[in-house]
RNA sequence: GCCCGUGUAGCUCAGUCGGUAGAGCACUUCGUUGGUAACGAAGAGGUCACCGGUUCAAAUCCGGUCGCGGGCUCCA
């Protein structure tokens, strides 16, 4: 019989044969090098039997989908070593994952990283024996007495539909029901480290009981592994967390609370440049700036269903508004977003079909109550600004304004360099509205996404309550994706403030009511900024564009005059006068990451010259103040481009 | 909130078998007046997160609380 290679053309291989003897026919070093297979296109063993006319592709450890079997193979290796060596395991599943795999199990001993050596080194001995992972189509019967005493698996039988076959991988003594495609044996697992070891619940339910998860990742060579290891070390550099510190942008105190990061100097420079940049874009855009308050009485709340919904991650108090002798008690809350607000402003007066679309934007400081293990630096605060806006206008300008919406997203995130992801999330379960507006509202935002030529995936049941939305999600420093920007249709505020806006023929219509945010949060935005930059700001960023190092003292006069003329033009500008030689006030600019350090000595008095020096090139050389300056004024016009 | 880990000077970290606290950077003072990535000397700085227990003796061992880190769940 015959099978189809890639490239078309057609191989002729023994009858029954598997995807190893395709291997094989194609060449002796490609049958050494293979791992596994594809027939039509899916995954297969090397054990897998090939019919006539199949189209067959061979993968080895070269190929992308390689790393991902070898990954969840080893998966397999750490769950016969846990069962091992702790007999009372219960399994549960273990996939391979981006960058390793996990396993999760149920066992009495807590899994510690001390424990790590012990596995590791039972994984390794595994690996050496070089079994075979062997596949097995077996009965219902037979599995529920294989897995008696497993009952994670047990639960998972029962969970397969009836005409599915049931797959079981059998390594050695161990066995379990796993349809995924392995390596040929243990033998081929070359490289592979335990990380970490974690919580996570059954099925991903926080009500179901929780599981010991181990992390590990593996790679077909030790180099491969350490290059691996040297990247997250490279990203401990890039921490947000620590350069904020070390640039002195923010600080957190354990008094204050956690989640409520404190701005220094710096870190309140680069907020309030990146609004006014974007405020600037806003107008221009036809944005108009609103102000609303921190805190509403519970009314507000109670009107808008976060009362009901959300009390327990919003932050409420009450205060005596009445005397000592009689109090009268009103509650209050503070605001977790922004939108009640926006909307009482709208409904401040009666609209009509011409004035629509309205946008109102704010700066808006929010407060929830996030749970203790979810706050995480800036990325995610109790206490945090969204550059917030909702739009107010009629059903045939929704798809508008949502490709501006994504267009102004866009050129924001390349603006920075930040590659990004789309998806469209859809009705959830727990939802208010009815089918026919959820319908046109994801159709609006497929059609404004396809418009804007975005790639998007989506991501079924995962809309808020309220209505359906595009999430943009950029990445940190170790990879994990946080989401910015986000456009949202919102069916719920609209009713429960009733606001309307007069038709052409003087009716009473609801408008559509849009909630976005393009930075998300700012401090989020700033936070994967420096991971990005490595707290390098652009120029026009920088909290500290300019550093003036006067040669010696009698330089300061001229060095402070200097400065005081940059600032004129917009410059935020440091004269060190400390008493420290010039080559150490260099190194401590260089590791403020300042982008232009000016010394000022006696040559430079004379001919009214600085010598520059830039962060990323060293000594430049002398250059006419002027010149100098046109810098500073290119950078305060880049502050406002937008 | 849950699981595992962790907490020593402002920062980065030593501290052995339980024997009474250390370094570098930063800070202060004095000296030095410099030419492109780290001067010299002196000084100051700690309730070893907090509470309790074991012990003649606790930074060290045990229990609890809080904070922090990584996951899980959550993220309107």
């Amino acid at each position: 019989m015959q099978v189809i290679l890639p490239d078309g053309s057609k191989k002729d291989v023994k009858d029954g044969a598997v995807v190893a003897d395709v291997a094989a026919a194609i060449g002796t070093g490609l049958a050494k090098a293979a791992i596994a297979g594809k027939i039509n296109g899916e995954l297969a063993d090397l054990t897998a039997p090939v019919a006539n006319g199949d189209k067959v592709e061979i993968i080895t450890d070269k190929s992308p989908e390689a790393l991902g079997i070898l990954r969840h193979s080893t998966a397999h290796v750490l769950a016969e070593a846990v069962e091992s060596l702790w007999p009372d395991t219960q399994i549960a599943f273990g996939p391979a994952t981006d960058d390793g795999f996990y396993y999760d199990f149920k066992l009495d001993h807590s899994i510690s990283t001390d424990d790590f050596p012990t596995i590791e080194k039972k994984m390794s001995e595994i690996i050496a024996e070089d079994k075979p992972f062997v596949r097995e189509e077996i009965t219902r019967d037979e599995a529920k007495k294989i897995f008696a005493n497993q009952q994670f698996k047990l639960e998972h039988i029962d969970e397969i539909p009836a005409d599915e076959k049931l797959v079981i991988r059998r390594h050695g003594n161990f066995v379990d029901l796993c349809n995924g495609v392995h390596l040929p044996s243990a033998g081929r697992i070359k490289a592979f480290k335990l990380t970490k070891v974690a919580g996570a619940y059954w099925k991903g339910d926080a009500n179901n009981e929780q599981l010991q998860r181990v992390y590990g990742t593996a790679f077909f060579s030790k180099k491969d592994l350490q290059q691996h290891l040297d990247l997250i070390k490279e990203a401990e550099r890039r921490d947000h967390r620590k350069i904020g510190r070390e640039l002195g942008i923010f600080t957190e105190s354990e008094m204050a609370g956690a989640g409520l990061p404190m701005y220094l100097p710096a870190g309140a420079t680069i907020i309030r440049l990146l609004e006014q940049w974007l405020r600037a874009g806003l107008i221009k855009r036809g944005y108009q700036e609103v102000i609303t308050p921190h805190i509403y009485k519970a009314d507000v709340w109670k009107t808008s269903g976060h009362y009901g919904y959300y009390h327990d991650n919003m932050y409420f108090f009450d205060v005596n508004e009445g005397t000592k002798e009689k109090p009268r008690m009103t509650e209050y809350g503070v605001k977790p977003m922004n939108c009640p607000g926006h909307v009482m402003l709208y409904a401040n007066s009666i609209h009509s079909y011409r004035e629509l679309p309205i946008r109102y934007f704010e700066f808006g400081t929010v407060y929830r109550h996030e749970l203790s293990g979810a706050v995480h630096g800036l990325m995610r605060a109790r206490g945090f600004t969204q550059d917030d806006a909702h739009i107010f206008c009629r059903e045939d300008q929704v798809v508008d304004e949502i490709c501006s919406i994504l267009d102004l997203a866009d050129q924001i995130l390349t603006t920075f360099g930040f590659k990004y992801t789309a998806e469209i999330s859809t009705r959830p379960e727990k939802s208010i509205g009815t089918d026919e507006m959820w319908t046109k509202a994801e159709s609006f935002l497929k059609q404004a996404i396809e418009r804007q030529g975005i790639p998007y995936d989506i991501n079924p049941g995962d809309g808020a309550f309220y209505g359906p939305k595009i999430d943009i999600k950029i990445q940190d420093a170790i990879g994990r994706w946080w989401q910015c920007s986000t456009v949202q249709v919102d069916f719920n505020l609209p009713e429960r403030f009733n606001i309307t806006y007069r038709t052409a023929d003087n009716k009473e219509q609801r408008p559509w009511m849009l909630h976005r945010a393009l930075f998300g949060s700012i401090e989020r935005f700033l936070g994967i900024l420096i991971e990005q930059t490595v707290g390098n700001m652009p120029l026009w960023l920088a909290p500290t564009q300019v550093v003036g190092i006067p040669s010696a003292d009698r330089h300061q006069d001229t060095c402070n005059q200097l400065a005081n003329e940059l600032r004129e033009l917009g410059g935020r500008v440091q004269v060190y006068t400390q008493n420290e030689p010039m080559r150490v006030k260099i190194a401590k600019a260089q590791s403020m990451k300042v982008p232009y350090m000016l010394v000022v000595g006696d040559k430079e008095m004379g001919d009214h010259t600085v010598s520059v020096r830039t962060r990323e090139g060293g000594n430049q050389g002398s250059m006419s103040v002027d010149d100098f300056k046109e810098i500073i004024k290119g950078a305060t016009v880049a502050a406002h481009a937008i």
